[in-house]
DNA sequence: CGTTCCGTTGACCTCTATCAATTTGTGTGG
DNA sequence: CCACACAAATTGATAGAGGTCAACGGAACG
């Protein structure tokens, strides 16, 4: 909730980023890199609960996720909120309003959260000289509406228990293809009400459910997070398609 | 679900296409609209019922929506279908299985649709020499991502009466918004299977739900669709911002 | 060492799903 | 124009999934 809680700084050169160079992030031309360099105009920290985007705001930055973890959520006035998706390193945040203006949604940190962030005057220009890139930031976009498509058909047409291994299998894997937590058993840093919001349950019943993929031996809840314990037993139990992930732009 | 039932054809010449003259569509300059008529392969004609797009197959091609109605679904593999959300004049369709492969959703028919026919092969020369439609094209996509959004926050956060009440205005601002029904009362093509499928409720609960919003005026059943009689009403119910539809691009 | 956050549980109740007909509207062949 | 066939809307009865309420316990934090 606080933005306060965020800070401007500038410490890994593009050159040497960290990410690009995991196997799941495509190759980039010598141009486009020194194109990005220069879009880029700095960084961010948010801390575990710090709002990085407000809903209703006029934020007109484009961010990169460089480590860390968030989600991207709505809320109605009453109070009701629904997660929409999650966010982790590679995943480039702010889209919808830097071209359409307003926020439509929020997003918040789950963990520290360090960000890229990306001068939205140069969009322009990255469109005119770095078709590549623009197709790239197309790509992601797709990619989301993606997730965002089987998060939908998750939440309107499975179960409670399905929704709820699919849900912990697909961050999982998402975690995985980006290194997060290395080769460790994978942790996610989320809380059972914010499961509730994302598969629009209620705590209780969230709680219930996780209990039972707990006591299947699935995944236990620990150091105020989920940890993963088989997940191959879960993609079953979510019984969904989990394609491979295919190598994917960064910007 | 038949393929067959889709006939090729080439009658609107993009100089004279009948939706760009609407004043929710930006403007074009003459050297877009000439890449564009290039673009435009053919066109596409799908009776009601027919599969556009199937979800697992590798249809490369793009698509823009002349006139007509259809929906975007996914399924499980026991038959539970989820309505991801409906296209209608003006909606770019096949994004995702253009840039990333393989469909992941389908997409049919829900009255006579005819469809623009883009190449995919020139989609690189698009993004090269055009990048005020490259520009466009990703602004769709973030478009259709903020609709899922909103889609995501009823399903899971909405009550049944809220959702329907939702989606009974949002599909009719739409339509207006492109000229669908002229100034008549607008009827929306579809069944109440179909609402359950989006809403993420069983038919029979679907039909009670809509039966109150009938008995209270706002809406009455016939000729195969919705007629809607009080959209203000709608709106309150749905309590939701509805934010006014800002000018928009027309691939 | 109290406070707060978060996971856990049991009791109870409501909303929604399921089952099973029935009715109404539409299209078709006679 | 009528009868039949089928699709779609309705409705009542019953069961089950999930919501709400209320407490409690353990672990992290200041």
């Amino acid at each position: 909730m606080n933005e306060q809680r965020q800070q401007a700084t500038r410490q890994h050169t593009c050159e040497r980023c960290p990410l690009r160079p995991l196997p799941i992030f495509r190759e980039f031309a010598e141009s486009e890199l020194d194109f990005v360099a220069s879009f880029k105009k700095g960084e961010l920290t948010a801390e575990r609960g710090a709002s990085v985007l407000i809903e209703g705001s006029h934020n007109a930055h484009l961010y990169t996720v460089l480590s860390g973890w968030g989600f991207r959520y709505k809320m109605l006035r009453d109070g009701r909120r629904q997660v929409l998706n999650y966010v982790m390193p590679g995943d480039l945040i702010g889209l919808q309003g830097t071209l359409m203006g307003e926020m439509q949604h929020s997003v918040e940190a789950l963990s520290p959260l360090l960000l890229c962030v990306f001068e939205r005057s140069k969009l322009d220009q990255l469109y005119k000289c770095h078709p590549g890139l623009a197709f790239d930031i197309t790509w992601l976009a797709a990619r989301e509406e993606q997730m965002l498509d089987e998060n939908l058909l998750s939440v309107g047409r499975r179960t409670a228990l399905e929704r709820a291994a699919f849900l912990i299998a697909s961050l999982t894997m998402r975690a995985k293809a980006v290194g997060l937590n290395g080769n460790a058993a994978v942790g996610l840093p989320i809380t059972q009400q914010l499961v509730a919001d994302t598969l629009g349950l209620s705590l209780v019943h969230t709680n219930k459910t996780m209990r039972k993929l707990a006591d299947r031996g699935l995944i236990r809840w620990r150091d105020r997070g989920c940890e993963v314990l088989d997940l191959d037993r879960l993609r079953d139990i979510a019984h969904s398609e989990f394609p491979a992930e295919t190598k994917r732009p960064l910007v």
